[in-house]
DNA sequence: TATACTAATGACTAACGGGTCATCTGTCAA
DNA sequence: TTGACAGATGACCCGTTAGTCATTAGTATA
């Protein structure tokens, strides 16, 4: 509802500023034009609105990545547009952009921990797919490297507009990246990172969302928004998931339908994987 | 003196694992086995034992880098130095590290940025000197960008083995960026950071240790330790500072004497740079 | 032993944190 | 006008925090 959304943008702001500890409730609500009272009714504790500032970003910055990887034909542009999307994404919520990057690793909870982790590995894998497909088996000793080093220059870079308020050259900068690891991954011979180093990294967890999540999720979201042709094609979707009768290139017209939409972003990610649809 | 000591190690345990602010005196005091009061007798807020932490590390790192970069003489040995000292000095200093990373960009408190800032770019200007060194003009316009993704690499592969308690081959792990940031300077054509981004990202501060402020740690230093050649040494180059009589040779060897005595890695850096000395 | 002085203690304070709940307000149907 | 009820309030609870200070322990000197 509204006021969710009042606070998780209000928030977001002083989160940003500040740190996730240093804001208190008392500040938000203030920030907010609020009763302490009322923020309990819209979320049980902060860290529920911790969490749920995660998730949304999260997601949305996944799936568009994600989607911008499988649905770009011309590896030509594949890199480009991949670094263009995260700094345009980075820059139009750099209020998360920064509590993403001061609060990584902060462990003062569990599940933040986990929920970090399990971005961290779905942005691995995509960047991962990326770069097999862009540079094939040459590469096989070295593409951990490489995918590696594509993360190191998101975050690096992205610090330079976000925590100096440096005027941002996207298109340069997407150029400019999409050079160095051509160079990167044309040119290196000594592989640090192994698939062993890889697979130790990830031992904690694995989490690949099961059928019935995905339907849990599934149905939250139907529930959530208004007749349409979403909604439509949710339904469908959700029949296909219980049953699977529909073509391929219907499924992935119906998942066309939903990922615009901002709420079904997170599912539609989902069941591309699920599905195996480019 | 030795409480101190003590405060600063077993607080840099608790800082590494659960961060500054969510590590409280008490916990401190405890897992010293001393007293609320003993702790105020050494350190007159926790803001000043973070701040001692910091400094402490932090000339360490640096002026260790400088040390390393500056008597280097084999250009072909230099990066792989660099490396080598950096990562290695990281893993001994892990909890340190581990904070540096964490903590980086928190702002709860405005002279801790600035700190932050003024080594950030002691460790800017040592490496692009690197840089400059090893690729000469002909990476003019690119060194900027080499320079920045040295630090990315730096950051990025340190967290690997700190925050993963992966196994490190060290050897290995120097080549390997040896390699990247060779292959980098020699391909790179399309500068991102130019020369006036990196002057608009200085811009708050270019802190120059003037001779008044070397002068006075200087005295600080020379208060601290016991009689002895390091002892004697500085008394010979605060002289030198007063009033230049002594050759260039005798400078150097000076501060050769200083160079390892854990107190003066730091006075011997400033030093070495106000002298102009390689 | 008496004195003087420093090092160390931990109960205490004041402030602030997250979270609760009795109370109030505004709206709408009867 | 009455009653019912969801939405909103902020005083209040209790745990924790940084920081203080009167008191005590330990030790060196006379």
């Amino acid at each position: 509802m509204m006021k969710k959304q009042l606070i998780m943008e209000k928030a977001l702001e002083l989160f940003a500023e500040k740190g996730f500890e240093s804001t208190s409730i008392q500040q938000i609500t203030e920030h907010c034009g609020i009763s302490k009272g009322a923020f309990y009714l819209s979320f049980k504790s902060k860290d529920e609105l911790i969490l749920a500032l995660i998730d949304y970003f999260m997601m949305k910055f996944t799936s568009d990545i994600d989607y911008v990887v499988k649905s770009t034909k011309n590896d030509e542009d594949l890199l480009y547009k991949f670094y263009y999307t995260i700094f345009n994404s980075f820059d139009k919520h750099a209020d998360f952009a920064k509590i993403l990057i001061k609060e990584q690793m902060r462990s003062f909870n569990e599940e933040f921990i986990l929920k970090g982790r399990i971005y961290d590995q779905a942005m691995d894998t995509i960047i991962l797919s990326m770069v097999e497909r862009l540079y094939g088996d040459e590469i096989e000793q070295t593409k951990h490297d490489v995918m590696y080093c594509v993360k190191g220059f998101m975050k690096t870079y992205s610090e330079l507009f976000l925590f100096y308020n440096l005027p941002l050259d996207l298109d340069l900068l997407a150029k400019s990246l999409v050079e160095k690891t051509n160079v990167l991954a044309r040119h290196i011979t000594i592989p640090f990172i192994s698939t062993e180093l890889i697979q130790l990294r990830q031992q904690p967890m694995t989490e690949e969302a099961t059928k019935d999540q995905i339907l849990e999720i599934l149905e939250q979201n139907i529930d959530e928004i208004e007749e349409s042709i979403e909604k439509e094609s949710l339904i469908l979707l959700k029949q296909q998931l219980v049953e699977p009768t529909l073509s391929p290139a219907i499924v992935k017209g119906l998942l066309e339908n939903i990922r615009t939409h901002s709420h079904c972003k997170w599912v539609s990610y989902l069941l591309r994987n699920y599905f195996k649809i480019q």
